[in-house]
DNA sequence: AAGTGGTCTAGACCACTCA
DNA sequence: GAGTGGTCTAGACCACTTG
């Protein structure tokens, strides 16, 4: 490992992000656990061979990136995404006290199958590609308020058919899978309820409903969620921020 | 200035955080004009009696916060938020090809009154504190798209109301009074065309339109505008992005 | 008291831009 | 070739947390 840092120190790419990879390498791989302590940073600068401001500025790189946590006095830790405040950062529905919703889900069906045109222009496939679908409706305080649709390229997800206890939110399960992840991008639209999005949520065939098209991405910007989400917005409101 | 920074160095805020906030002054002074070059970072750091690291990770800071933009071999440079990627980084609609869309007005009309419920939320102020209220109508493409009521604490514009050709984006009257914005938060929900905004868009009364009700906030965090925003959506999408 | 991350220093060298 | 920001070093000291 030191070996290919030095090896390629020459090769223009800042020694920070060559750490960054080595070191987001050992939580995609398993190495470091979600939740438990890294080594802190002069150990690290040490057995890489780099000064500690470099190190540095690979973890805090990596803070932003939400694959770490440091805490001045306790120690630098591996983000465990299961956990409320983490799972519900690709959620920007919110409930009326301004938390991040993210629902129970009610019924959920997987189905297999390849690459829509759709899924092929989202997830960046090419036709043929495989897919997983996954069909979801979540509620929250006893309300049913989302239906979604899910799609995801098998090729990430090998063996997730014969799962059980398949988890239910794209960042859970990317975890599992050792899939770091780095942005999404939603996309809000108005629509008319199906007759069977309108009967889920008990409302009339083709009342206007919320439309959310997102696609989550790996850390390196490769897709790795696209889902439509059909919402009944009532209690809850959909919060953008920006910078 | 120098002094100052000196005298509360043992106060226990960051340096880095002080020369931000330095800089940052000279810029909504008028000081450092937009568009325009500043020292370089061994200079600055000379003139604040800091090493140039500190001084850069203000200065770092100071990009991250769109005050301004650093570019290898040329220089630092003021943001001029009077070009096509800044003005219109707090709208979150985009043209078919994906560009964010801030549309031209086609009517505007101000007023001036006392803070409502409402605006008193939303911009922090208190019952009688006096408010500039802009009502536009914005079109792109030669198409009415966006009906928009905005609310302004007029104490943060002094003389607005005497102004002629007043900016029309929060972005560029900001800048006009040196006013340095930090992020903003958009609330998206669904609503039905009241008479007049159906009109506008030459749309049945009642039509499901999407409702914008975003705040624009300053450096420190403080509201300098609030917004409702009616938009008929055609050749155009909302898009969020998460990190 | 020991250990952690956060700040700060005083340099060096590299990559890039431009006259 | 001169000047800029970008990277990197090898330390020091401080603030905070915990046993």
């Amino acid at each position: 490992m030191g070996d290919r840092i030095m090896s390629s120190r020459f090769l223009n790419r800042p020694l920070y992000l060559q750490l960054r990879d080595a070191l987001a390498e050992r939580i995609a791989g398993g190495e470091w656990k979600p939740g438990s302590a890294i080594p802190n940073e002069s150990d690290l600068a040490r057995e890489f061979g780099v000064s500690t401001g470099t190190m540095r500025k690979a973890l805090d790189l990596m803070e932003a990136e939400r694959l770490l946590t440091r805490r001045q006095g306790r120690g630098t830790f591996v983000n465990d995404h299961n956990s409320d405040e983490l799972a519900a950062r690709f959620s920007n529905l919110r409930a009326s006290d301004g938390s991040r919703v993210c629902g129970e889900v009610k019924s959920a069906e997987l189905i297999q199958g390849t690459a829509s045109e759709m899924e092929c222009k989202r997830l960046e496939l090419r036709p043929g590609d495989h897919v997983y679908r996954f069909h979801r409706v979540r509620h929250h305080q006893n309300k049913v308020y989302l239906v979604e649709d899910a799609s995801l390229p098998a090729a990430l997800f090998p063996g997730l058919a014969e799962k059980s206890n398949i988890a239910d939110r794209i960042i859970i399960l990317a975890q599992e899978y050792g899939l770091l992840l780095g942005k999404a991008a939603e996309r809000v639209s108005l629509g008319h309820a199906s007759p069977s999005v309108a009967q889920t949520f008990g409302i009339a065939s083709g009342s206007p409903i919320m439309v959310l098209d997102r696609v989550v991405m790996g850390l390196d910007g490769r897709p790795i969620e696209w889902r439509m989400a059909y919402c009944h917005l009532v209690d809850k409101y959909y919060m953008a921020e920006m910078v």
